[in-house]
DNA sequence: TTAGGGTTAG
């Protein structure tokens, strides 16, 4: 009796360190356990394979669990639940269906929160029908789906374009006794701004506020957010204000929400306003602040301070990601420092990032505006996948420099592959093709404009 | 386990 007590205490303090990070702490404790002759159990273990999932790296948590056999102490379904959330959050797909593969193999009976978070994994990759089936399972094996499996569901169909299905469903499961919570209402009415249905989302938010639910920081940024993106910025603001006032601006997401919209709309003084509240408050900044900061510089053309920055993040041992050096790429390319921008495409090559589509659509501008077209073509050329803003930089800067007829090949093979440009990048063509005297070739270039849109 | 923030065109 005094073993499973001063066990259970051991968990408890050991989970209380893993919980606030003090993971060498929650280590210490395992040792001070063992001399007084309490063994580590597996509670212990998966405490610990949680934590380092979440905090340090999934293969620190395998290392955990290698001591764990070793210990001879066999994993259960909550340790290849940890692993398997770990392996998700980290973006590691095949590295997931292996552990749920190894986890059936080794018969360990996968429980409904498995199941979520595979369904979960599904979605975030992009596989609706895969993940679908992982809910059918759910029912098939005689588990009972929680709430958590069918937010997941209903944010997974948001999230995968399936919209209409994901309201449908809310609206069913309501039909059947299911009371939302804050997250389901989070996810919906994020779904419903993201798909610019706003009409829906505020009334979704309305019921929110009849249901004697209280809306969160994360309501609040995420109808902030769509308040920037359908340009009512005042609205926004006013947002803001109020998260303030109740205390929500704890952490820096609604400060880039805002900063990135002032930036975007040129009102760099209110921009950096609101990033100086940001700092002044001592919120601690990760990735995605900094990122924002690197941006605003940009924008103000402080390529300088905003390389200084990403210097410093690096050697303070935070790893900067796609983002922050398409940033720098592109405001590089903006001040017409076009040897920078390709040496930082390199650089971050070299990091081991692979082709990004963004950095190149912003080279591809760049070399434009430097006056290096050709030099664009080719970069063009070389890329293996496009989006409507490849096409549209080059067809407009092509444009510019009165290529009308090289610009008409571009756009046709982007209306070819079945991709969406700009009303007006089209008329710039036909208008360019007709005053340089190829009023033909500017009929032909309509027809065959058509006829593409009809094939897709 | 599930919800919010950061990059490119006009």
């Amino acid at each position: 009796m005094v073993y499973i007590l001063s066990s259970r205490l051991l968990n408890i303090c050991i989970a209380s360190f893993c919980k606030s990070k003090q993971l060498e702490k929650a280590e210490a404790v395992i040792i001070d356990g063992i001399r007084l002759g309490v063994l580590p159990d597996v509670v212990t273990y998966n405490t610990l394979i949680d934590a380092y999932c979440r905090f340090v790296s999934i293969d620190a948590a395998y290392s955990i669990l290698a001591r764990m056999r070793e210990a001879g102490i066999i994993p259960d379904t909550i340790t290849y639940n940890s692993l398997l959330a770990g392996a998700v959050r980290n973006c590691l797909l095949s590295q997931s269906l292996d552990l749920f593969e190894e986890m059936l193999q080794a018969g360990i009976s996968p429980d409904v929160w498995t199941y979520n978070t595979l369904m979960h994994c599904f979605f975030k990759f992009g596989k609706p029908d895969e993940a679908y089936r992982v809910f059918r399972d759910i029912i098939l094996n005689n588990l009972s789906p929680c709430p958590a499996t069918f937010n997941i569901l209903i944010n997974g169909l948001c999230r995968n374009g399936y919209m209409d299905n994901a309201f449908g469903l809310f609206r069913n499961l309501q039909r059947h006794g299911f009371v939302p919570k804050l997250v389901t209402y989070n996810i919906l009415i994020n779904g419903l701004c993201k798909a610019g249905r706003l009409k829906a989302a505020s009334t979704v938010l309305k019921e929110l506020g009849e249901s004697g639910l209280e809306p969160n920081a994360i309501t609040y940024t995420t109808v902030m957010k769509c308040c920037f993106r359908s340009r009512k910025i005042q609205q926004g603001l006013e947002i803001l204000s109020k998260m303030i006032s109740k205390g929500y601006t704890f952490d820096g997401f609604a400060y880039c929400t805002v900063i990135a919209a002032l930036v975007k709309t040129r009102k760099i003084k209110e921009a950096n306003d609101c990033m100086e509240r940001l700092l002044r408050n001592g919120i601690e900044l990760d990735l995605v602040s900094y990122n924002t900061l690197i941006y605003l510089f940009c924008k103000e053309g402080k390529l300088e301070a905003a390389i200084k920055l990403l210097d410093e993040i690096e050697k303070g041992g935070m790893e900067c990601d796609k983002y922050t050096h398409t940033i720098i790429i592109d405001g590089l390319c903006k001040v017409g420092n076009i040897e920078g921008a390709q040496r930082h495409l390199n650089y971050m090559n070299t990091m081991g990032f692979d082709s990004n589509l963004v950095a190149f659509n912003c080279m591809i501008d760049g070399l434009c505006k430097a006056g290096r077209i050709d030099y664009a073509m080719k970069f063009f050329e070389s890329m293996e996948i496009k989006d409507s803003f490849t096409y549209t930089s080059l067809v407009q800067n092509l444009c510019r420099a009165r290529r009308f007829r090289c610009a008409s090949k571009v756009l046709l093979s982007c209306v070819k592959s079945g991709m969406k440009i700009f009303k007006s990048t089209q008329r710039a063509v036909l208008d360019g093709l007709y005053s340089t005297g190829y009023g033909s070739q500017a009929r032909r270039f309509r027809s065959k404009i058509r006829l593409a849109r009809l094939l897709h």
